[in-house]
DNA sequence: GTGATTTTTGCAGGCCGTGCAAACTTTTAT
DNA sequence: ATAAAAGTTTGCACGGCCTGCAAAAATCAC
């Protein structure tokens, strides 16, 4: 083998750039007019193919606009039972997670598009979470195994929904600011917060740790 | 004036009792044959009125099968901010839900079939979150303001979000438990867990406090 | 009973999403 | 180069969800 992965020829190429131009109208197209003003016809059109090749690359019309998979379950799930025993599951779920956070401020732009349209059409984010609901569903195994606790207990159930919920409002806030604290801040900061018992803060006085 | 709540008359009597019938035939045909396998035009046959009736009672075919509101936005928020203010957000946060969940629990048959139908049917349990986004939203600025921070400060934001998480946990598992631990318990462990960090359980040995 | 109000219903229509088969393009082998 | 194989795009037909509108039916108030 004389490399791992081999130079996509014409045809993949030409698949990526077709699944782009579909994602770029989709936001586009939304962002200027709000998702019920915009058909996948719409879409199809601007991006100038035919409105059923659309559904060729995207099951869904969310789906081209929230993106499939906003974390990879498996590699996350990999990285998470990687740590060391010795570190706490909450602390543990954030070095798993920092890695795709970083993939995101990477890719800075589409991801603060994707989240300032899903923020203005609330009906996407229904459709965020429960495909996410995927993820949590290897997150809770992945957090048994790992304590060997059984699945079915309290413990890793709520904490891989509560989890997810962290990294949520983490990224809806990192869009809301426009990328000025860094993502992997803000979910330091929410990990944190729920590692302390989301115990109250201090109005005016900070107290720094 | 009498009494507060003038005695129905026969055409409220029967708008509720549609109602009831489109609920319980459209939670009967899913939970038979799976969501993808009933039609709105079954639901409303076995219901006995005409398609377009069933459109007069629910927005969405999910509606009648998830129920619109699963908690009550204003009624949480009242009781909440009512909570005094010595007592921390998480436990507040629990205080202001538990008399929902009795109800709940008043009309446990009904609950744990929609529960158990939302768990066989992932594509529920998207629009089900989706719509407890709007009482999310509500308890964000509720959580503000009486702590007398920012709307946009992470603490109101991550722990609405995780408030919700961990609601939808303990009645997850109620319902897949069949409803024998109570779900205000459940709900209390859930909660209780939240303030104590998520600290990692002890596998085999038990601490009991 | 009569008229006003509300609810039910049918109808037409737009949009989403899918299966299928024909046309087309790229790749592979000769 | 040429032909066969493999993969992609497209049109067509269809079922299902959901909405607006106006006519018909039921209920209510007098």
């Amino acid at each position: 083998m004389p490399q791992q992965t081999a130079p996509p020829g014409r045809r993949d190429r030409k698949k990526q750039q077709t699944r782009q131009a579909l994602i770029a109208a989709a936001l586009r197209l939304v962002d200027e007019r709000g998702l019920d003003h915009v058909t996948v016809e719409d879409i199809a059109e601007a991006a100038d193919v035919s409105p059923r090749t659309f559904f060729n690359y995207f099951a869904t019309k969310d789906e081209a606009i929230t993106g499939d998979q906003f974390v990879d379950d498996h590699e996350t799930r990999e990285r998470f039972l990687r740590v060391p025993r010795e570190v706490p599951t909450v602390r543990a779920l954030l070095l798993a997670l920092e890695p795709l956070l970083t993939v995101m401020e990477a890719d800075h732009e589409l991801w603060l598009l994707r989240f300032r349209v899903m923020d203005a059409n609330p009906a996407l984010i229904a459709g965020l979470i429960g495909r996410s609901a995927a993820v949590e569903r290897e997150l809770v195994t992945a957090i048994a195994l790992r304590l060997g606790v059984s699945p079915e207990d309290t413990y890793p159930q709520l904490t891989a929904a509560v989890a997810g919920a962290a990294l949520r409002t983490a990224v809806m806030r990192w869009a809301a600011a426009g990328g000025t604290p860094s993502l992997v801040e803000l979910a330091r900061e929410a990990f944190d917060l729920l590692a302390h018992g989301l115990t109250d803060p201090t109005p005016t006085i900070k107290d720094n740790r």
